[in-house]
DNA sequence: GTGACAGGCAAGCGTTGACTTGCCTATGGT
DNA sequence: ACCATAGGCAAGTCAACGCTTGCCTGTCAC
């Protein structure tokens, strides 16, 4: 299985992911349109489609054929890895007090 | 500024922020050692502080000098952006009835 | 059937990224 | 002063990544 983490290293994949959000469903070429209108992105059919495949090793993206149509759709279940590794947010610390601090 | 997404795709860079989960303020020889020791990780000490290099300019570590010595302190505070930018985990959907569909 | 449309496969190219190597600065101990 | 420790700088190597190009497969409409 793919690495999620590294799925969401380029730019143009999270894109992806946010125009899934706001459409479910969509085909390929309807991705492409809507990456080329919305946001100015001028890429290739088949550089969006290797992004929709490194999506979906990840598990952040799932396909279902219909005829000639591939339709994806969002999962962002495995995002809770993140959320759940690292304990978030205690927020910018104060930096005079409260650290582990000996010497090595 | 750099990019959050892009300091996480690195599995070393990950293991580096576990380990200061475990133990905030290290210095740089001590996380090698650490990264030797628990993980079977044989990097180079500059490999490692390159590392931190990306992990600082992605926010998620600070850095503050005591003499010759340099800590790093952990800050998740970056890691929210990903939290809020996709609504998570509708969990893997039913594929057949609730998808928004229309012929293109 | 023919042609337009949706998608897939694979080789090739350019860039970025991780890592090493070698040397240099600076602080602290004795 | 001397030397070991903690860290920094820069060039260079090698593999992975993003993207393009070209062609091929399968489906629907007519």
């Amino acid at each position: 299985m793919g690495d999620v983490f590294k799925a969401l290293a380029d730019p143009t994949r999270r894109t992806i992911l946010d125009e899934l959000v706001d459409r479910n469903g969509q085909t390929l070429f309807e991705i492409c349109a809507r990456l080329a209108m919305k946001h100015g992105l001028s890429s290739t059919r088949q550089a969006i489609s290797q992004h929709l495949d490194v999506l979906e090793a990840a598990g952040l993206v799932t396909t279902r054929r219909e005829g000639r149509y591939k339709f994806h759709d969002l999962d962002t279940s495995p995002l809770t890895v993140i959320a759940e590794r690292w304990p978030i947010d205690r927020g910018p610390s104060d930096t005079t007090t409260e650290t582990t601090e000996t010497e090595p």
